[in-house]
DNA sequence: CTATTGTCACTGAACATGCGTTCAATTCAA
DNA sequence: TTGAATTGAACGCATGTTCAGTGACAATAG
């Protein structure tokens, strides 16, 4: 047998790296074999290298493009005008609601940064370092116009980054706390952390 | 050759502990081969199994050890005589300075959970779960006391734990904050977080 | 203080298996 | 008929683990 029937290159593309994700982010990239993905692909690990040029490459492929995705997000969602506490506010829903719905992408990216060659976990760190400095500017701005109250604004981006994404370690669909739920805690959280004065209207309490 | 002058088991069954714990933590349970760690701690791989069953067994005895650890350090910690303000305050610092004094146990129990078989990690999670209760039940005595204000203590819970523990992913001794002052900070944030009402006499800002 | 013994700690080779990757051959799609 | 997509075998190497063999040490005997 050669070349198999149905076979095309736009197709098996697309589904290597479907597949790649899912595997590398439910059982890690050291311990996914070429074999393993390709079979989930349907096709011999021979094949694969039409459409990679390694196993690294495709890990950082896929790195790259979730970085690339989050930052092209977040540009394009629309700022809203006001103080920084508005903008905080903004930033921790669109967080939350854009790793919710890409939990092995995520998770890829938290976990797998040490099998990165150097090249490109250099490469990888810029992206996430500039992510970081997008609520480090908002808790900035914030602490000028005593809208929040941070002690330091490059901790605290990074920490209240961390909370938003550990959601992810836990938070499944259909569980006790429907999403938008979690959603609305997680933001009452962290604005209350950056030291923002609560809402007009809304007491001591959220509820829903 | 046979044994080795100096050759002494109470030596290598440590040193075997010690540097697999530095080699996961740095490269990741699945990227180090017995070979590594034998090497390291100065013998030949077949000696390494006079002190573990097989490699699954040294990556569940050390993730097991830590969790012990942690529990019993907190159990050991004098809790404060006091309002869950108070004792929440105990913990976030409890849990900065005691992982930070681990951090390759810490990594390793955070990153390496999904190497463990079923039932290693069944064990595991019960551990790490035993540990966000005795948070969870501080936020409960301060959201029924009036001290805290959380919407969700569980989520609370697990949300704090993922902030203080995202302390380690990036601090080092002797960068632009000392170990001190970034506990500091984390602990401001969780009780901001917490809904804790600022102590008396520390105004808006910490200092320091 | 020396000789002898037994066990302890370790070596080094071997085993079967799996790995990432390459490539000539082959078959299907256009 | 041509070129793209894939196979399947092969490469060299690394893996976790086992085990017979052996030198070093501790305890004992003389």
């Amino acid at each position: 047998m050669a070349r198999k029937p149905g076979s095309r290159a736009d197709i098996t593309g697309p589904r290597l790296r479907e597949v790649a994700l899912r595997l590398f982010a439910r059982d890690g990239y050291a311990a996914v074999s070429m074999r393993q993905i390709a079979a989930e692909v349907g096709v011999q690990a021979g094949a694969l290298y039409l459409y990679t040029a390694d196993k690294q490459s495709l890990l950082f492929d896929l790195m790259k493009s979730h970085m690339d995705a989050v930052l092209a997000a977040w540009a394009e969602s629309a700022a809203p005008e006001g103080d920084a506490k508005l903008r905080l506010e903004h930033f921790a829903r669109f967080h939350i609601r854009f790793h919710a719905a890409r939990a092995d992408a995520v998770f890829i990216a938290y976990m797998e940064m040490r099998n990165l060659t150097p090249e490109n976990f250099a490469v990888l760190e810029d992206l996430r370092k500039r992510y970081e400095r997008e609520l480090e500017a908002i808790l900035q701005a914030g602490q000028a116009e005593g809208t929040l109250n941070v002690p330091d604004t490059k901790l605290a981006a990074m920490a209240l980054i961390a909370m938003l994404t550990g959601v992810n370690t836990w938070f499944r669909e259909g569980g006790r706390l429907s999403r938008d739920r979690v959603e609305d805690i997680y933001v009452d959280m962290v604005l209350k952390a950056a030291g923002a004065q609560a809402p007009a209207g809304s007491g001591e309490n959220i509820s829903r």
